[in-house]
Formats: C-alpha cells, structure tokens, sequence
DNA sequence: GTCTATAATTCGATAGAC
DNA sequence: GTCTATCGAATTATAGAC
C-alpha cells in the first residue's frame, strides 16, 4: 500500500518534470507558463508549486536534467587510442547525432546561453566539470601527440577544439537564416543535412592532416 | 521655430529607438520592458506608445536597424577578382570584426533567432535580401570556379559558407561554456582570442586548397 | 497530496489633462 | 508632443478546504 502511494506520488513528480522539460524547451524560460506545465502534466498548478516551489527551481531541475545529458553525451565514447582521423570522426558523430536528436534542447541552450550565462555555468555540477575536464585532458594530450608523431599538422588542441564543435553544432543554429538568405530550396537544403556529417569530417581531417616537410 | 521644433521631436524619437536598442540587445523581447526603455531614454512611458505604438513594433524596429547592418558588413567588401585564399581571409576577417565589435547584438540575435524565427526571417526586408543573394551568387560561381581552375579542393559552395560561418561565428556563442568546461585560465582564454582569427582564416584555407592530383 | 479560490504583482496599453 | 493616472489582462504564488 505505502509502496503503491509511493509510486504514484513519484509518478506525478515526474509527469510535472517532464512537462517542464517539454515546455521549457518549447517556450524558452520567459515564455513558459507554470500553467502550461500543469496542464501538459495533467495536473492541478497548485501542485507543480507543491513539488517545484518556484519557477526559478524548476527550471533549475530542467537545465540541470539536460545540460548533464547534453555534456556527456558530447563527450563520451571517443576512444583516444585510436588513428587521429578516427577520433575526429568520432567526435563530429557523436556531436552531430546528438544534437540531431535533441534539436529543440540545443537551441533552447543557444538561446539561455545569453539570457543566463551564469546560472548555466553555475548550474554544471562540480562532478560533471571534473568528468568533462578530464575528457578534455585526454584530447589534449592526443592532439599533442599526433602533432609530434606528423599525424597532424602544428595545432592549439583547444583551438583545434573550438573548430571542431563550432562546425558540428553551428549549423544547427544558422541554417535556417542561411538557406532564407541564399534562397536555398527546400529539396537542395535536404540534400546538404544529409551530406553534412562527412562533409564536416572531411573538412576537418583536410584542415589538420599533416603533409609533409613544410610543417605547415 | 518649427525647425528647432521638428528637430527636438526627432531627437526624442531617436533617443527612445536607442534606448530600445540597448535594452531589447540586453535582455531580450521578453526581458524588456517598455518602462525600462522609456527610463534609459529620459521621457515618460507613454511617448514611447506614442511614437511606436506597441512592445512587437518597437522591436521590429530594433530588429530591422540592426539586423540589416549585420547582414550587409557580413556580406560587404569582398572582392571576388582576388584569389581563392584571399577571399577566405577577407571573410573571415569581415564576419570576426563585425561580430566581436557587436558581440552583444549578435549573441542577441542568436537567441531571438530560436524564440522568433519566422519574425526575424521576414523582417528581413525585401531589397536586403535580394543584395544578400546577389553576393552569394557570386560567392557560389566563384567557388565552382576556384574547383575547376584547381585552386581548390571539390567542395559544395554552401556547405563551403556553413563552414566558414560556423567557424567565424561559433565561437562568441560557445567559447564561455567551452572555457568553463575545460577549466582554460583567463591568460589562456585571451591567448585564444588574439590567435582566433588567423587560426580559422588558416584552418578554412587548408580544408580546401588544393594538393594535387588524387582530387581530394 | 490534491484541489479551488484568490491574493499580489507586474506590465502593456490607453484616457485625458495640459 | 508630453505628462499623470489608471485600467485590465496575465501570471506567479499562496491559503485553506478536503
């Protein structure tokens, strides 16, 4: 009996954070409505108060909820033993996949990025930023030994990072002014989403690849 | 009389549309208030219903102003007689100026972008956009040119600008979370930021030059 | 825990005096 | 054209019954 209560009562919280979840990134913070996350949960306003307290802590539950999925997801599953041309496939894969996926979560983090730099930063758990450090860390001294070893030519592993992301990721914040300012057609812009992820990759693995003496 | 009239109506009117600016780039359609931009402009509230008549005209307004300078120093002064390399940096050097000169606008936009698209998509005015295509055209034939003639590698013309634009422009939306994420000491940070243009100027012009005969 | 009802506030917008 | 005063709608948040 308790146990059932019990469940119920974690179902409902979930239901509201779900809600929240949906709205939220629908809606961006400003917009959303407490009302709009008791209507989509199925339940009463009062009670997303009951369970949340303020906009602000659910919100909070949200960010936090998907930035951590959003991070690691970016960084997981790259395996650094591997030929550097690999790793920058993985990587592009991995990044373009996961924002594929979740395109709404992505632009709704662009959006707050600006609104609330801090308390997105503020909000990365101190273990998720340890975590993502040390991932960090991996890829660094990987870049680092590919330039020594002439896998790739002289490059800043940050700087090579900040490329990286900036072409996996950018697209899915510009493309549509783009495609609206070249007068891109629908059928046309199909074809470059599709080809994009090897187009990135090759672009990439063209723009560091070593070649030869010259050393650069 | 009627002159100096005239001219202190229009100074008002000018004084709110900046204060509308400054505010609407500081906290967004929904985080602004008229009661804030009637403050930053010194006049009462109800000159700014006067001379605007609404919260979406007033920002349309901003929208329109700032967007068209945007777009128009992006695409600007870009001479497509020099050669291929050139025309990279040139770009490059175009849309890294512009944006770190108006960083606060452009992040803006980048937000507004997601909350509003359609909006902003048609508030680019009609001869803006015609501009707009002209210059890509010329982009595009001067690419496919650059292909055939072997100065650079085969690459697709607007996969080829999504590339540059997420390399210019990517990074003054992602560059805090990335800096916090992989705990780069602000000395570091700054380093990066001097090193940023000509790092992607680079990275851009060895993913596409060419190298000879095996095509890619 | 869950609901109804409502308080409290914020904010866009307008009426009307000058 | 510029101001004061205020309306009315929307929305967060809470009090209190069940």
């Amino acid at each position: 009996m308790a146990q059932t209560e019990e469940n119920e009562n974690q179902e409902k919280e979930a239901q509201i954070l779900d809600a929240a979840c949906s709205e939220f990134l629908a809606h961006g913070k400003n917009g959303t409505r407490m009302q709009g996350i008791a209507d989509r949960a199925g339940v009463n306003k009062a009670l997303v108060f009951y369970y949340f307290h303020s906009k602000d802590l659910i919100f909070q539950a949200v960010v936090d909820r998907n930035f951590r999925m959003l991070i690691e997801t970016m960084t997981m599953n790259v395996d650094f033993t591997a030929p550097a041309e690999s790793i920058i496939r993985q990587f592009t894969h991995n990044h373009i996949g996961v924002i594929a996926k979740n395109r709404e979560l992505f632009q709704f983090f662009s959006g707050e990025i600006w609104m609330n730099p801090e308390e997105l930063i503020n909000g990365i758990s101190v273990s998720l930023k340890k975590q993502t450090k040390a991932v960090y860390s991996g890829f660094e001294a990987r870049i680092a030994a590919a330039v020594q070893k002439h896998e790739i030519r002289s490059i800043q592993p940050l700087q090579l990072l900040l490329n990286i992301v900036s072409l996996d990721v950018f697209y899915f914040i510009a493309a549509p002014i783009i495609f609206s300012l070249t007068g891109t057609s629908a059928a046309e812009q199909k074809r470059i989403a599709q080809k994009r992820e090897d187009e990135v990759a090759d672009f990439i693995w063209n723009a560091i690849k070593y070649e030869g003496g010259n050393g650069i």
